[in-house]
RNA sequence: GGAUGGGUGGCCGAGUGGUUGAAGGCGCACGCCUGGAAAGCGUGUGGGCAUGAAAGUGUCUCGCGAGUUCGAAUCUCGCCCCAUCCGCCA
């Protein structure tokens, strides 16, 4: 969400981020409408402070009145009139606020000027490490090794749940622990997070907080007959243990890592990306989430993104480091950094992680702020998230990457104490 | 699900219709004191919005919403949340 400031006093900014998403089209005439909303909102506000200071002063003499023991019947009527007056101002601006508020939750935020303008195809390469497997034609799919291995059953996790829903067995649920553990171990160890296990249900408030709602209602699961959902990522119950609060500056920056699983709809991408592990309902997730001062955010998105790649290096996946441009950076984020890895079998590069700054949309949402110095007035802070890493494209890339000539797959050092073995077969 | 008790400023905590935005305490800031610190003493200190160049002024805010009233933190109704007990249960 944005100050509403902003579009008053720099409209044209506004106006050419859209722009760079390729969302004018789509948002130009609400910022059209704007100016007019925010003057209305703000006549509607003076008129009724008027009309407020009217009647808090009739009110006061009444009470001087009385208590001098003097008739007060004329004020009284007077100041029921004000009363009715409120009443109808009061109606004019809470419809002018709604206004303005329904605006401004439309509304992505803005990028940052490093950020390419343009959809997918600006999408730019900033890094790449390791090398990908060219055998590609030789590397069978994981869902045809995890199936052969016994460690994926698609079918019956279409069976107990739907399509879009897996089930690990034997060493496949290991390994899901194992990489949890190691993620969560290097985080915590090595990057100083502090671990925290959350709800996978959070209620509206949260899923307002970071952006999800109102907009992006329809893309998450609903608890039938309660106002709580299921969490599309750990970002949500993480960003939100702040909500409402003023943190002090010391505490700043300040990370936490959270594994959870991830709970999507993902309606409408039938067909695409959709075999085996590659786009699915469920699925599990090392999540890690700072908080930091306006000054230090865009450091501290490279940290972040960092620690991410750290988990890829030990898995010796290869991967790329790309800088999406506006068009597709997310609705609440300002800059993000997607890791994508190289899965030969399927000859694709994976998203298994996105690292985004969220500069103080996010928070300004939750109301999240800290004390720049002691006496001095709140400010909001900026919220950054990444995953590290998705799991589920992680296991389809370690399946094909590793996957030996004989079909059996290699376990990468770093994961072998927590898998307990070194190899698939 | 049932019963009871609660939701007040950064935190704790008074306050049952009229200068109460809110006593007191903690915390914090500044000053005094001190060789320096602690303690002690003094002063100050919520947040949002509107307006204004600023100082300031106005307004809202005591969980949320509606109502009663000239006037509500305070009375009424509805809702939400928290705690405890009972029930159920991994």
């Amino acid at each position: 969400m944005h100050d509403i400031r902003l579009l008053r006093d720099q409209l044209d900014l506004v106006r050419d981020a859209m722009r760079r998403r390729g969302k004018l089209d789509e948002l130009g005439p609400l910022l059209d409408r704007a100016e007019s909303l925010e003057r209305d909102r703000r006549s509607a506000i003076t008129e009724l402070e008027a009309q407020q200071a009217r009647r808090n002063k009739l009110t006061q003499e009444v009470g001087q009145l009385r208590k001098a023991g003097a008739d007060a019947t004329a004020l009284m009527a007077e100041a029921r009139a004000a009363g009715d007056a409120i009443a109808v101002l009061e109606q004019r601006r809470s419809e002018a606020d709604a206004a303005v508020q329904q605006m401004l939750y439309e509304l992505p935020n803005i990028t940052l000027p490093e950020v390419p303008e343009g959809g997918e195809s600006a999408n730019t390469v900033v890094r790449a490490w390791g090398t990908p497997r060219e055998d590609g034609a030789s590397i069978k799919p994981h869902w045809e090794v995890g199936e052969t291995l016994g460690i994926i059953d698609l079918p019956r996790g279409a069976k107990i749940s739907g399509s879009g829903f897996i089930v690990y067995r034997g060493a496949g649920a290991r390994l899901v622990r194992a990489l949890m553990n190691m993620m969560l171990d290097i985080h915590t160890d090595e990057h100083g997070y502090e671990e925290c296990w959350v709800p996978l249900v959070v209620n509206r408030a949260s899923m307002t907080g970071t952006g999800q709602f109102p907009k992006f209602e329809e893309d998450v699961y609903a608890i039938t007959g309660e106002d709580l959902f299921l969490i599309p990522t750990a970002e949500v119950p993480v960003t939100n243990l702040y909500r409402d609060e003023i943190l002090e500056i010391g505490e700043l920056p300040k990370g936490f890592c959270a594994f959870s699983a991830c709970f999507r709809k993902e309606a409408g991408a039938a067909g695409k990306d959709t075999r085996g592990l590659l786009r699915v309902h469920e699925f599990d997730k090392v999540e890690l989430v700072r908080y930091a001062t306006p000054e230090t955010s865009l450091d501290e998105l490279e940290r972040l993104t960092g620690h991410s790649e750290v988990i890829l290096q030990r898995l010796g996946l290869p991967y790329r480091v790309v800088l999406l441009a506006a068009g597709d950076t997310g609705f609440s984020s300002a800059k993000t950094y997607d890791l994508e890895v190289f899965a030969p079998g399927v000859g694709k590069w994976l998203e298994v992680s996105s690292c985004s700054v969220f500069t103080d949309f996010q928070a300004r949402r939750a109301n999240i702020r800290y004390r720049p110095a002691p006496g001095e007035k709140p400010k909001f802070v900026h919220t950054l998230n990444g995953s590290a890493l998705a799991f589920s494209r992680i296991i389809a890339s370690i399946l094909e990457h590793w996957q030996q000539p004989d079909g059996s797959v290699r376990i990468p050092d770093a994961l072998q104490p927590y898998l307990g073995r070194a190899e698939l077969r």
